[in-house]
DNA sequence: GCTTGACCTAAACCAAAGTTTAGATTGTAT
DNA sequence: ATACAATCTAAACTTTGGTTTAGGTCAAGC
């Protein structure tokens, strides 16, 4: 497969993937005599974990310390083992903080359909904390503590 | 308060408030006679909000949009409601893609317990996908599709 | 042999979201 | 009055993650 192709298969721009073989994601991707790049399918699942990586919030450059470990064989073994143990932490982070502003918005959204129902947001801007319905006083309190 | 005790409470940067005003996040903060920015309950709040917002992916000139129909008062209270509706329909579309994150990387993380224990990588890199035990192979299978 | 679309590199460019720097001002405490 | 920490602005700088541009090659079909 050509690049044109993995950037279908991918959803990856041409350039993209030209930028990150460039800055050591995809290693010792062949060549034609040419120099023109075949990837195969073993690039493709290299390509699957650095989209997965990416996506969950790793540099570019973190990514590549990955891919380095696994070039340098089995004696990287934990250190990958402990990447993905850390990378798990942190996307369980990610999804705790956005559940959190989930929380938030969830609140808001109340706040302005109140306003939209009254034709101001005088009235619900002014009301008191104990007014608000239970559910919503409970969103309230758990997103404007501390 | 002023803006040093903003940024402890926040844990923004000072700079980072000194930018997010200029750039119109922070509407009509008020200033001393000598032009020292006074900020009170109110404008914590803008900032709880914009934190929301900007740790769930909006984009600083995204948010102001938001500040600017905030200050134009009740005409805007219905685009206002559309963006908490979008905003969820973002979170919950992060959140799914982390999700699938997660088992990708809780398969590479079985993949390399296997490899630490055997003490190479090589038994579990040529290993037929039927001998995957039964939840790892459903793993493989949701992340390896299309 | 020639054309043509897909590919190549290096280098410049870009946007976003800040941070740093330099030099000036404020306002509180002694 | 003076010192001092905290604040102010404008402008330059930084990092990340690409994209664009310019000037070539490559290789398949006619």
């Amino acid at each position: 497969m050509q690049i044109g192709e993995i950037s279908k298969k991918t959803g990856l721009s041409i350039s993209t993937l030209r930028y990150y073989d460039k800055h050591g994601l995809l290693q010792n991707i062949d060549r034609s005599n040419g120099g023109i790049r075949k990837f195969d399918d073993k690039d493709l699942e290299a390509l699957r974990i650095i989209l997965c990586l990416k996506t969950s919030g790793m540099k570019i450059s973190e990514i590549k310390q990955f891919m380095d470990w696994c070039s340098k064989g089995d004696t990287t073994i934990d250190k990958r083992l402990n990447m993905f143990y850390q990378q798990e932490k942190n996307i369980n982070e990610q999804i705790d903080i956005l559940n959190k502003s989930l929380k938030l918005i969830k609140f808001k959204q109340w706040y302005y359909e109140t306003a939209k129902r009254d034709g101001t947001e005088k009235n619900v801007k002014d009301m008191n904390i104990d007014d608000y319905p239970d559910d919503i006083r409970k969103l309230y309190e758990e997103t404007h503590t501390n």
